[in-house]
RNA sequence: GGACGCGUAGCUCAGUGGUAGAGCACUGUGUUGACAUCGCAGGGGUCGCAGGUUCAAUCCCUGCCGCGUCCA
């Protein structure tokens, strides 16, 4: 029996186990065609938060909706080795527990530090995808550093190594003087803050001056400190403040250093003083002055953290100082000297680490390059040509700009968790590249041999996840299989750190696309539409929200509030609502269990007479159909609201009560018997439909109403078996239509609900005494009205298509307010026909429209103007 | 500065070239042994503003205002 109370928490764990454990996820189906989707591999430190569970939820009701469909359904999972991220973890918890760091310990200890927590605490995340109910293929769980997925890295670096796609090389990087590694562009986020622009007097060397008769030129920077590296300054060659001093010097302050004045298009006229100063090392723009005039050569002034170091000019009180000090200190400096012009202050952009959080320093390191502007050629041209398709669209657009301006993505990192640089150097410092250090050697010859000590960008390796997934570099089964995959589901945030990527990386070693479609959702926000961030306070823990109101409950929520191209504003009263709604579904199953009704025997539907059994079969049907569109258009909230309408607004709000009297004790035994197959089918084919969105409490009210295999390897809905059935459709429509208004008029005239009424009819056509006649049951328990005698003076006058119900009330009667309810019908009605005459006699309409507009438009202004003509009557009966 | 998106009921959002929808909230009410996590009934919107196209615009076009995001 069904339990009374509803409670998801008491199955949805069970089931779960359940289906792992027999393996349900991955039904051996060598015969169907496939349908894969890799999942974005979650860091292996992460927990699942509300983004992940948006996204796991969209991926799991895909790869249920094709399982149902009778795909071979895989849902390639596993976890990022994350590098920064984890690293910094384990950093802090051997802080934490006073244990010796990083660097005491060694790369050896260190590394393996991390495989022991990952060991205890890397299966957070999978055990949080399980209880969101993810039916990923477990069995095949992946690592970004597991045996096979280094070797799929080891062999992508030398090739593309050996291709010269891949190279080392000189040049400013963004680098976290916190971590101490180099960082990719994506990694580096630019915020305003508030800052000054120090206005600095360079005096002219050898007794140079303007036209103007100054002795100095005046150049401004946001980073005084910089001015130590400085090794020119320009200005713009036809700059007439300084065509005369251009190769000519100015002595450097307190470095003494002479530095050249040259002309270069960086500096622009219009802009200030129209010279600036030039330090290459540690300004992106200035280096490239400085490969423009090479001569100028470049002054590094920084370490790794950010410390001034021993350089040409600089001071020995310098050394050491933090930026920040340095700052200070040269600013106070050139205060003593009389060479600050002013100080504004004003809003300045900053480049900050998107991990550590600290000011990113542009810094000239040898680094590991990828030609990406390559790469992309043909990730470019297969979005283009529609090999691969964004929805919605407009992501394209985000893709081409990003994809057509791209530059060289530094690979290397200055970190020890992550997959080792396999390149390895002789003393005189040649690098040979190779899959293993034997191999290497072997290209070497006697020379001793040291190993690069950095390791790889963590989406170095993500961008190989479709295919290191599937077995790459071995050519697998089930690589031919699965690869291309159908759909990725991603968050549009990360389409330039790894969507792109593993289209270049694809395209490149695999020479097709990673996937077909690339699906976009929105940012999970807060109910006010803020971020959530774990600063601000705002976010929801998903788990909790599991706990409190199942995780079904939570999955249908973040689906019905996916809609194509708009953020999500999560509130928890959504999520409340849809809970009832499953306890809604819980109580209709009870209802139905505790009638002798049962699960089908047949996915198809039982041959039915009766018209509520043909239309419900029909509304099943209808249903199926726009969810079958809704997953072609990636409609997610359309299929959610397609099959909250079926279940609750049609389902139990009329199939369920409209079957009740052909069920009822002295029914037809052989109308009772086709209902009671009825209902089992239509209960079977919600259990189905629903299954995607709400996996837990559909498979447990599948086996609670019947013994037999499990709901998640199903059938879906057979709807090209199932004939339209119109005639059905009109007669329930009719009804429906009859109590809805009956009861509507009941309660504006304040009669009690508890009266039950005679009535007469008047006008009903044949068809229409057929049908009341035949639904007298039902009418009579939900409209609460039974035919009987009816006498004159105060009645009730439902008009109802042609027909209109006379229900005396008698002394009960507001004939007040039956007077103002009929007034304002009529009112409607004559609004309605008299906008529609005014359209049809519009000749413009006649003439342009489309003949069917036209006809409707007639048909509805019959109609109108019938329905006005049974009003006014009633109205003029009341007196 | 460039690109994109969004302004529809109190709130969160669907939607369509031809009478504007849902959930929540709100009001009234409780007859039927599935369900008060419920039922029934109801109120509430010049679809941001201004032009244009059209027989007809909330929907298409242009401009403006407001909000947001990404890139520089």
């Amino acid at each position: 029996m069904i339990d009374k109370i509803f409670d998801p928490a008491s199955f949805e764990q069970r089931w779960y186990a359940h289906w792992e454990q027999n393996a349900r996820f991955r039904p051996s189906r060598p015969d169907a065609k496939p349908f894969t989707i890799v999942i974005p591999p979650p860091n292996v430190t992460g927990s699942l938060h509300i983004g992940h569970a948006l996204d796991n939820t969209l991926q799991d009701l895909l790869i249920r909706w094709h399982r149902l469909n009778g795909r071979d359904a895989r849902w390639v999972v596993g976890t990022d080795h994350a590098g920064i991220a984890t690293q910094m973890v384990v950093e802090r918890q051997l802080a934490e527990s006073q244990q010796p760091g990083r660097s005491a310990m060694g790369r050896e200890a260190f590394v393996e530090k991390v495989w022991e927590w990952k060991a205890e605490s890397g299966g957070t995340i999978t055990g949080q995808l399980r209880r969101l109910g993810a039916s990923c293929d477990w069995e095949n769980e992946r690592f970004t550093m597991d045996d096979g997925f280094n070797q799929a890295v080891l062999k992508v670096f030398v090739e593309l190594y050996n291709q010269k796609l891949l190279y080392r090389d000189k040049r400013l990087v963004n680098w976290d003087p916190k971590l101490k590694t180099a960082i990719s562009d994506l990694e580096v986020e630019t915020r305003e803050v508030a800052g000054s622009f120090t206005h600095i007097r360079y005096p002219l060397a050898d007794g140079a001056r303007l036209p103007n008769g100054a002795d100095h030129i005046i150049v401004a920077t946001t980073r005084p400190e910089t001015m130590l590296g400085d090794t020119a300054v320009a200005v713009g060659a036809d700059d007439p403040r300084y065509a005369s001093v251009i190769g000519k010097h100015v002595l450097l302050p307190i470095t003494g250093r002479r530095i050249p004045i040259i002309a270069d298009e960086h500096a622009d006229p219009e802009l200030g003083s129209g010279a600036v100063k030039i330090t290459p090392a540690h300004d992106f723009n200035d280096w490239q002055v400085y490969e423009r005039n090479k001569a100028i050569g470049w002054i590094n002034i920084l370490d790794a953290e950010a410390r001034i170091c021993a350089a040409d000019g600089v001071p020995a009180d310098y050394v050491g100082l933090a930026r920040e000090d340095a700052r200070k200190k040269v600013v106070a400096d050139l205060e003593a000297l009389e060479l600050i012009e002013r100080i504004e202050q004003k809003t300045i952009q900053m480049p900050y680490g998107d991990r550590s959080g600290v000011v990113i320093e542009p810094w000239l390191t040898d680094q590991w390059y990828v030609n990406a502007a390559e790469l992309a050629k043909d990730a470019l041209s297969a979005v283009h040509d529609g090999r691969t398709q964004f929805v919605p669209k407009t992501w394209e657009k985000t893709y081409f700009n990003w994809m057509e301006n791209i530059q060289p993505w530094c690979v290397s990192r200055q970190l020890w968790w992550g997959h080792r640089i396999p390149a390895w150097y002789t003393p005189d410092g040649s690098v040979f590249v190779a899959e293993t250090e034997a191999k290497a050697q072997a290209q070497a010859g006697d020379a001793v041999l040291t190993r690069d000590e950095d390791v790889l960008d963590t989406w170095f390796s993500s961008a190989l996840w479709p295919f290191g997934t599937l077995g790459w570099p071995e050519q697998t089964p089930d690589l031919a299989r699965h690869y291309p995959g159908d759909v990725l589901v991603t968050g549009f945030d990360i389409i330039f750190f790894w969507v792109a990527r593993m289209m270049m990386q694809g395209l490149h070693f695999m020479d097709d696309v990673p996937f077909r479609t690339v699906y976009c959702h929105g940012l999970v926000r807060d109910a006010k539409g803020q971020k959530m961030s774990k600063s601000k306070g705002n976010t929801v823990d998903p788990l909790v929200l599991i706990d409190q109101y199942g995780a079904d409950a939570l999955r249908f929520t973040l689906t019905a509030m996916e809609t194509q191209g708009r953020d999500i504003k999560l509130s928890e009263s959504r999520i409340e609502g849809y809970r009832n709604f499953a306890t809604k579904l819980w109580n209709a199953a009870r209802f139905a269990q505790s009638n002798g009704i049962g699960g089908s025997a047949s996915p198809m539907p039982p041959a039915a007479s009766q018209p509520v059994n043909r239309w419900i079969i029909g509304e099943v049907r209808a249903t199926a159909r726009a969810l079958e569109q809704a997953i072609a258009d990636f409609r997610f909230d359309a299929y959610a609201d397609a099959i909250y309408k079926l279940v609750w607004s049609r389902f139990c709000d009329w199939y369920l009560e409209l079957i009740k009297p052909l069920l009822s004790e002295g029914a037809d035994q052989a109308i009772a018997a086709e209902t009671r197959a009825v209902a089992g089918w239509a209960l079977d084919q919600i259990l189905v439909m629903l299954h995607p969105v709400m996996p837990f409490l559909t498979e447990e009210l599948w086996h609670r109403l019947a013994e037999r295999d499990d709901l998640i390897l199903a059938q879906w809905v057979a709807t090209d078996a199932i004939p339209e059935d119109a005639a059905a459709s009109a007669d329930i429509d009719w009804l429906i239509g009859l109590i809805s208004e009956v009861r509507s008029a009941r309660t504006e005239v304040n009669v009690p609900p508890s009266a039950k009424l005679a009535y007469a009819v008047e006008g009903a056509s044949t068809e229409t005494q057929a049908r009341l006649a035949a639904n007298a049951a039902v009418i009579e328990r939900m409209a609460r009205i039974l035919p009987g005698e009816v006498a004159e003076g105060g009645r009730l006058q439902v008009v109802h298509g042609e027909a209109t119900i006379l229900i005396p009330i008698g002394d009960v009667v507001d004939l007040a307010a039956e007077k103002a309810r009929l007034d304002k019908a009529l009112t409607a009605a004559i609004k309605e026909r008299d906008a529609l005459a005014g359209r049809l006699g519009n000749p413009g309409f006649t003439e342009k429209a489309k003949p069917e507009a036209v006809e409707k438009a007639r048909e509805d202004h019959a109609a109108r103007n019938a329905e006005a003509e049974r009003l006014a009557a009633a109205l003029s009966r009341l007196g």
